[in-house]
DNA sequence: CGGTGTGAATCTATTCACAGCA
DNA sequence: TGCTGTGAATAGATTCACACCG
């Protein structure tokens, strides 16, 4: 199989969120396009990396469409993941429904105060932070959603290293600083609102240029 | 100017990121490699885009190449965001700090519970969700967090088009249907699972095609 | 026909190589 | 000498065009 290029894995990723809701059993990748702006050739020239059977003559079968994707990625596999950090974000992530469906089972949930551990209520078992490196080799844990507060982000990655980690969803608002061979994925509020602010100021700049032509 | 490549925004933008934190004066493009893995032509590329003088014989002016990066993507602009949703999630984003020193100015919160709002404390006016029209226009709002429960985020995010927004930061785990020139951005922490679970997997497949061969 | 599947062509991004500057 | 800056070369992703299938 011909490797599949990494911008084909996100947009197969995102599109399995528009399967799972798609309410026919038929969607053909012109729908594909009207929704999210993706060329129908891009759409088919990505499901062609599955080497699969989907198409019906009027579109993809839904289902199997998913059920392919899924098995490509690698999406099957249940995987468990732990909440590092409870504070206001750490502990909406405890509570945070969706992510069984998705095959992901949350294991443990961090903090580093004992005190802040006894007042959660939490669906998983809860531990003081000095207990990371035990819990997560004794489950089997692979992933963390790293919550804890900006100055804390960096030796608390380090500690999950350590612990044999492999993923790290980081929530903190700051680069960190790990072996190449842990994947990390940042997520931040404020990157984010800087994406949309550059892309509209690229806009603005862009009618004043076509003014001036 | 010729156009700066989507890519390079993206890579810019998280540059800043360890700019902000650089202890030292300067930082040359081999380091940046060292932090980021990209390579350090990507780099000097990327800030060549940027048309000015940042260099000093060893290594980059951090303060300056900030400031440039800031200026050329347009991050000077004070722009207005609100939180829509106070759950867990969204209340979590009333209290984050960091959005103030990146720019950002929180100028509302939005629930429609009525009573929710009364409970909350926050440091910026609630409102119940059927003012939002109003608010937004009120207030000049070009951005919004939406934090609604994956039912109510479709039509959530059809009120902030019709109330003028200009992007939104999506945390519902859906994918949004809104016209093509409303910038939309998509953090979901179990997609990020998956990216990163899609990545394990293909690192293992790899491993054992390299066994067969 | 109204769709998909896919090599070939085009367009875009990254990497290279080396000139030039402190 | 060590590092940046940048056109040119390479690699990579997207788009196209058309054969083919239900």
């Amino acid at each position: 199989m011909a490797v599949m290029p990494e911008p084909v894995i996100e947009r197969l990723l995102q599109l399995t969120r528009i399967l799972e809701k798609h309410p026919k059993e038929l969607l053909s990748s012109a729908e594909i396009e009207a929704r999210t702006g993706w060329s129908s050739h891009t759409i088919r020239k990505d499901i062609s990396y599955l080497k699969e059977e989907l198409a019906s003559g009027a579109g993809y079968r839904v289902k199997d469409l998913n059920a392919a994707i899924h098995k490509a990625l690698g999406l099957e596999t249940e995987r468990r993941f732990c909440v590092v950090g409870l504070g206001r974000l750490g502990s909406a992530y405890l509570n945070f429904p969706s992510f069984g469906e998705a095959g992901f089972t949350l294991s443990a949930g961090f903090d580093a105060s004992v005190n802040r551990i006894e007042i959660l209520s939490s669906p998983v078992p809860l531990y003081p932070s000095f207990k990371m490196a035990e819990v997560i080799s004794r489950f089997a844990i692979e992933l963390a959603l790293l919550c804890v507060p900006a100055e804390a982000a960096q030796s608390t990655a380090e500690k999950l290293v350590a612990a044999g980690i492999r993923g790290i969803v980081n929530f903190a608002p700051v680069a960190l600083d790990v072996p190449a061979s842990i994947y990390v994925r940042n997520v931040h509020a404020v990157d984010e609102l800087r994406a949309i602010a550059a892309r509209l100021n690229a806009t603005n700049e862009d009618a004043i240029t076509a003014d001036i032509d």
